[in-house]
DNA sequence: AGCACGCCGACT
DNA sequence: GTCGGCGTGCTC
């Protein structure tokens, strides 16, 4: 009986191939096996048994199953293939690619060190009205969620310190309680570790961590604890999101807003989407937290398909610091007086400084130096991008351009600006300013990517600042997220402008969200503590808002404003990038496709572009791009599908072809 | 994605 | 005359 598997391939064609197997003992749908595939021996996933052999395909054709790799049971399910079937038809990829995304790669199982305690900590601490209230909500959520088909959702939106984590942690007791697994999802970096130490200690040897740093066969060997029902809770990053829990009864989405949780390469699925479509087929409650919820997330909560809980108030005495704007015009150099002001008497105080530019300059642009005033698309509203070589302004968005004001149509100054910091310059302006105070600079060149000392430096630095070694922390992004320094009492953005630069729609979300985030940092310790945010928009309503904490002030703003451009979460979009080697043939390729598009798109659809991506270049391959957008991603996703076969049909072969359904970068 | 097959230019 | 480029197509 039912001599024959059905496998698919980690390869882009989202066809299956069939094969035999001597001792089919071994085999078995959900395993992985070694089979010949072609002219070599390839790695492949059975998702199917079958009796007889597909049409087209003879006896002698078939070939045998190498090894089967998976001895010790399967690795996914029948809902693991379901969902990977999702994931190739939402994200545009195929089965195998989705399965690979899905499932550890690791071969052998080998079982990690159990360091946890088996003792599982009550914690005594009681909780805040607001916490309770929420905890609550969420509890009879769970209640209610394994009987009716109403799979809840809830959103704690509160900000740093108001205790999130505590409500987590208590309905996952709760879920647990109840007989039903957790998944407990976080940003890739930082937060993994800490969070994961609070769960190990609460839940011991229940709790299954997935972080990155992971071998694969650690990580294999956590997969197969999870799918015995041995760890019921689940911690990790966005691949968490499909771990093999028996009965699934809540997901928690800490940090929702964060980018992270989208994938940045194929299939690039984003484990909120993810995790969504399994809560509803698995009947689980799905609880995000942040204090700057993603605009589609504050979209649906104030349409009341996510039900929002509030928490207003900080538990452990700390205060919201100051969130002051200071004017960058006519500053010379990169620091304020009232910056340099507050680093020193930070410093006198024995207090440490953080610094921080939210993202190394990419692209030039056209900003007013004396009046803030910014070149836009008229269309779009994103900032063009200046293009020296062809002397002109473009949108990245539709390929609109314009020729660069010679003077400042708002202000009329003729000091054309195209101003940019790096993080080198105002590490050099720091070090002439205060000769005496220890700064160090931790960004992506110092750090992280350094094959030598992967991160080790990175950590040492952190350690060093933590312990106050170090005066002034110069840095990016990574300086900004999960980290708490005791002895932190003033944060300086550099150049706030500089996400609102970005060509980019959700820039101005970005930029709130960061300063915001930021501030949480800052606010945790002292009475005192301060933000200094520098702009040359001191008008703009972003920068306002941010530095005002006016949170709804700004999702409303922003939500009329994409909703005036027709911009996510108003439309859907699905982002086609092609690259080449030669910009003709990208041109070409972009082209060809655009006029397909243009073709099968449906009603109610629009194309933006083709235009050159915002990065232009990356590795000497040149991209272009074109962006589909409709209300209804239903009929957009059928005409994408028609669309991507008849573009295969006749495709350069030099050129490649990238899908992002629901992208969260433009660039 | 790999990898081979197949058909046109510069070399011993 | 062949070696080798890369376009085209297939993989049970």
């Amino acid at each position: 009986m039912a001599p024959y598997f059905e496998l698919v391939f980690n390869i882009p064609s989202d066809r299956s191939f069939t094969y035999q197997i001597d001792d089919k003992s071994e085999a078995a749908i959900g395993k992985r096996a070694m089979v010949p595939f072609g002219k070599r021996d390839c790695l492949g996933y059975i998702i199917a048994q079958r009796d007889d052999l597909p049409e087209g395909v003879t006896v002698d054709s078939v070939k045998k199953i190498r090894r089967v790799v998976d001895k010790e049971g399967f690795l996914f399910g029948d809902s693991d293939i379901q969902t990977a079937r999702w994931m190739a038809g939402f994200y545009l990829c195929s089965a195998g690619q989705a399965l690979a995304a899905m499932i550890p790669s690791g071969r052998k199982i080998i079982t990690p060190s159990l360091p946890q305690s088996d003792e599982e900590n009550a914690n005594a601490l009681s909780l805040s009205d607001e916490q309770a209230v929420a905890l609550n909500a969420i509890n009879s959520g769970i209640s209610a969620a394994g009987t009716g088909k109403s799979a809840g959702m809830f959103y704690l939106f509160g900000i740093t310190g108001s205790g999130k984590t505590e409500v987590f942690l208590r309905a996952s007791q709760f879920a647990l309680n109840a007989g039903r697994s957790v998944i407990y999802l976080v940003p890739e970096i930082s937060l993994t570790r800490q969070t994961a130490k609070m769960i190990e200690e609460r839940f011991g040897s229940l709790a299954a961590t997935l972080h990155s740093g992971m071998s694969p066969s650690s990580r294999l060997a956590e997969w197969m604890r999870i799918r015995a029902g041995k760890a019921p809770i689940v911690i990790g990053p966005r691949s968490a999101v499909f771990a093999p829990v028996p009965n699934l009864g809540l997901v928690i989405i800490d940090e929702e807003h964060d980018g992270s949780y989208k994938s940045g390469s194929t299939p690039r699925y984003h484990a909120r989407q993810v995790a969504l479509r399994r809560c509803s087929q698995e009947g689980a409650v799905i609880v995000m937290g942040s204090a700057t919820p993603s605009v589609e997330a504050w979209k649906l909560m104030s349409e009341g398909g996510i039900k929002r809980l509030d928490l207003t108030r900080r538990l452990s005495g700390g205060r919201m610091p100051q969130i002051i704007p200071v004017s960058l015009v006519k500053t010379q150099g990169c620091l304020t007086k009232e910056l340099k002001d507050e680093i020193l008497s930070t410093a006198r105080m024995g207090k440490q400084s953080i610094l921080f530019l939210n993202r190394r300059g990419f692209a030039h642009f056209y900003q007013c130096p004396d009046c803030g005033w910014e070149q836009l698309c008229r269309r779009c509203s994103v900032s063009l991008t200046w293009h020296k070589s062809r002397s002109s302004c473009i949108c990245h968005y539709c390929g609109y351009s314009e020729p660069p004001p010679a003077s400042c149509p708002k202000c009329g100054s003729v000091q054309a600006g195209y101003r940019g910091f790096g993080t080198e310059m105002i590490e050099e302006e720091v070090r002439q300013s205060f000769p005496d105070l220890r700064l160090c600079r931790v960004d992506a060149d110092t750090a992280g990517k350094n094959k030598k000392s992967p991160s080790g430096n990175l950590e040492e630095t952190l350690t060093q600042f933590k312990a106050g070694m170090i005066d002034i922390l110069l840095g990016t992004q990574m300086v900004a997220k999960g980290l708490n320094f005791p002895g932190v009492r003033l944060v300086g953005v550099i150049f706030a402008d500089t996400g609102l630069n970005m060509p980019d729609f959700r820039a101005a979300e970005r930029t709130f969200s960061l300063i915001v985030q930021v501030a949480g940092r800052a606010g945790r310790y002292f009475p005192d503590s301060k933000v200094i945010v520098q702009t040359l928009r001191m008008e703009d309503p972003v920068i306002k808002k941010s530095c005002a904490m006016d949170v709804s002030g700004f999702y409303n703003a922003e939500l009329a404003q994409r909703r005036a451009l027709n911009f996510p979460p108003f439309s859907r979009i699905i982002r086609f990038t092609v690259r080449a080697r030669e910009e003709k043939r990208a041109s070409e390729a972009i082209n060809r496709l655009a006029s397909l598009a243009e073709k099968i798109l449906p009603k109610g659809a629009d194309m933006l572009g083709p235009a050159e991506c915002p990065i232009g270049v990356i590795n000497n391959n040149h991209r272009k791009h074109i962006i589909l957008r409709s209300a209804d991603m239903g009929s957009l996703h059928a005409a994408v599908r028609r669309l991507l076969e008849n573009y295969e049909k006749g495709r350069d072969a030099k050129t490649y072809l990238e899908a992002d359904v629901d992208p969260v970068s433009m660039l």
